[in-house]
DNA sequence: ATTTTTAATCGTATATTTACGATATTAAAT
DNA sequence: ATTTAATATCGTAAATATACGATTAAAAAT
């Protein structure tokens, strides 16, 4: 059991899928929020902002950066990450398909069953 | 260890990353977008559209009636699914509000340090 | 050269999610 | 009344996510 049948979908819902995933966790959207703010943004400096240890932001980190959402840098003992503005847009058209593709049926649906 | 970090976020993070989850699985994005293509819809119509069995498309079901995003109203042996359009308005407000405060700051960071 | 700083990675515990079969429930059909 | 059909719920197994401390690695500061 608990095989993972997500692959049995269609890429665009698996896309937008893995990218919501990504802001499933308000640590994550903070972390986005916090580099997006920064000009040079540094992992302490959101280590500092978070309510987390710094082992588990650095595992966030990861996540957005395996997604592509953001993009880091090794700069001598610091690490240096920013946003990768083209995966931010990728996500943000994924949602926006998926909310047209739902809100163009609500005047349709005008029978309201429930 | 593994405790819940959660609560210690801005009710904001906490929104749009409870609305992200509810998405974050390509099968509940497959069934919102069914239920709102159907004037009725009938959770069996469901079932046979997704490679799922029937007991876990229910549960996708109830997390997504958990949320607010679809209600259900029993009739008779059968089970009427809807789009609840304000959840639904309200979950495009909250990515949007979060896709704005990001990408504001597109512009300024020119830097581009990675 | 040694110590300190910064951040990634490893190991691990716990919690949550995903998935299904079996069962229960309730109405419709016979 | 009994059988069938539709769907929710229960129990459970496996996978994945969350979180932290300890350790590692590599540069910076002393």
């Amino acid at each position: 059991m608990a095989q993972n049948k997500k692959e049995e979908f269609s890429e665009d819902l698996r896309t937008l899928a893995e990218f919501s995933k990504a802001i499933s966790h308000p640590a994550r959207i903070a972390i986005l929020q916090t580099i997006s703010e920064k000009k040079e943004c540094i992992c302490g400096e959101i280590v500092d902002v978070l309510p987390l240890a710094q082992s588990t932001v650095s595992q966030h980190l990861k996540d957005l950066k395996e997604i592509g959402l953001i993009q880091g840098e090794v700069e001598g003992n610091k690490s240096c990450y920013c946003i990768n503005w083209n995966k931010l847009e990728e996500l943000n058209h994924s949602f926006n398909l998926f909310y047209k593709k739902i809100i163009k049926h609500k005047k349709s649906t005008k029978i309201d069953c429930c």
